[in-house]
DNA sequence: TATCAGATAGGAATAGTTCCTAATTAATTA
DNA sequence: TAATTAATTAGGAACTATTCCTATCTGATA
């Protein structure tokens, strides 16, 4: 993504811009993958050798408490980021642990929560993948 | 439940049959809510004095395994048990933290994974329960 | 009874995340 | 512009849920 629209995306839901935020938001747009914070981490260490561990996850948590990316908690202990906004579901594996996209036909069913504010929904399939089942 | 019961559910789960095992069974079992190791560790520790939160998260794990009850990450960090198998969703609130069961009108939606084998769907809501918005 | 496998207890090790503080950078004010 | 203030970042220590390791215990088997 060109460096004006993501400065415009970061403007428009009122974070101030820097080097760092930057990189870390095109890292996570143009991927349909799932990372860690970690793995955002590793990725951009080499674009930014000063980056440091404690910036990754501020930045993480601020995008996802404005609704730049979705947080996801697919397995055990670790929290992945998405930057794919688009409603979509979750196919994990629980051999290999890869985590696949699955388009969703219909849209998803209301729920029945009188009293609540619903700020998102999460379907996640879990099971074998293809690869693991051969 | 009835230790007979208990004791049938994992023998037809082929889990041989422990005291520890008896009670962490029947202590998720009787109880709708959501609970971590810890939690079930706690709360059993008057009742089996020589417990310890190892046995707790191998049972768990067993149990998970053989389909006696849902393994929750909903969570940051934190792997909830349900003992409850019928199909629901549930519902988190983002500022206390609470867990809700959430009845489901109709099915969930069939997944286009061609080649996949799936053996669970999670569908949870994210959002802000009514105690926390007043 | 002696042998063996499985289950348990206890504690050390691991790893993802959070918290704290000082240094750096950006924004505001005079 | 210079001085002041606020926000961001870097680095590392602290935290905590979970896993891993090992010795002990229990129950079944021969
Ligand atoms: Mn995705
Ligand atoms: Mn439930
Ligand atoms: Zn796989
Ligand atoms: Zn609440």
């Amino acid at each position: 993504m060109l460096q004006k629209k993501l400065i415009e995306r970061l403007k428009s839901h009122d974070i101030s811009v820097s080097m760092q935020r930057l990189h870390i938001l095109e890292f996570l747009l143009e991927k349909p993958e799932h990372y860690r914070a970690e793995e955002v981490y590793e990725m951009l260490k080499p674009k930014i050798p000063t980056l440091s561990l404690s910036t990754v996850y501020n930045t993480l948590h601020l995008f996802s408490e404005r609704g730049l990316l979705k947080t996801l908690h697919l397995e055990e202990g670790v929290t992945h980021y998405d930057g794919v906004l688009e409603e979509h579901a979750h196919f994990v594996c629980e051999k290999c642990l890869k985590i696949f996209n699955v388009p969703l036909k219909e849209t998803l069913p209301e729920a029945d929560l009188p009293g609540m504010k619903i700020l998102q929904v999460n379907l996640t399939y879990r099971g074998i993948c293809h690869e693991c089942l051969i």
